[in-house]
DNA sequence: ACCTTTCTCAACTGTTCGGTTGAACAAAGG
DNA sequence: CCTTTGTTCAACCGAACAGTTGAGAAAGGT
């Protein structure tokens, strides 16, 4: 999985790290800030923030001993392109379906009109 | 992982699953249609195949020994809605940030607004 | 009835994932 | 210094994942 799209994908599949990302569109927080709703350790999510972070969705600065992280919701871009690329594409297909049958409907052709066999 | 948002990012993760996505936004197509392309085994594709019915991206009948594979493209909305939605509120975020910074250059306040604490 | 085609199920393997604990590093602050 | 606070690193564990092979089901074609 080395392409950014699919790190992307795969670090907004956990729960977790999403609900982590819906937090930051509020405002920056520590890891410890992060960490507090759930009921794991602080080392699991570090280990969530590494993944937002490999993944492009997330930055980390310094101040003093903390880590504030921060969202880069530019990422967001690179999946919506994608999504939307295939979603006009099938509606596309979807409409040339239509047309096919409402020829299909004046004519009176029962069999297959596709052109694979030779 | 038991939501279907969760099921779906997973889905998409996988850059040889989002190929096949891709491709049924042309048309239908069978198993084997499907695994031609790629270096894989039969059932490592079907496997595939698994994933993608249980996100709920695709779905399957019966044409004689054929299981054609049909893309359900309303899934993506439901990607779609997450990622717009914290999207938004990030650039809100953004814009609210401008205007306090805005605010700041008038009076002189240093201390934090934020009512987290009891 | 047989054989072929298309696909799935089952069992096994190596790798990644999400979590744990314990130790250690980084930066202030007595 | 030594302690406290905040965070990460390392090693480990069980579960899930992506792939394999082998067997077999499902549906026709001849």
């Amino acid at each position: 999985m080395t392409d950014q799209l699919s790190r992307v994908f795969a670090a907004l599949a956990d729960p977790t790290r999403r609900d982590m990302v819906a937090r930051l569109t509020v405002a920056d927080a520590t890891v410890g800030d992060l960490a507090a709703p759930y009921d794991v350790s602080l080392q699991a999510v570090s280990k969530h923030l590494k993944v937002l972070e490999e993944a492009g969705l997330v930055t980390r600065s310094r101040d003093a001993q903390r880590r504030p992280v921060h969202l880069e919701a530019e990422v967001f871009d690179l999946m919506t392109k994608w999504i939307e690329r295939y979603q006009r594409q099938a509606e596309e297909r979807f409409t040339r379906l239509d047309a096919v049958l409402a020829s299909l409907q004046d004519k009176d052709i029962p069999t297959a009109e596709e052109g694979t066999a030779s």
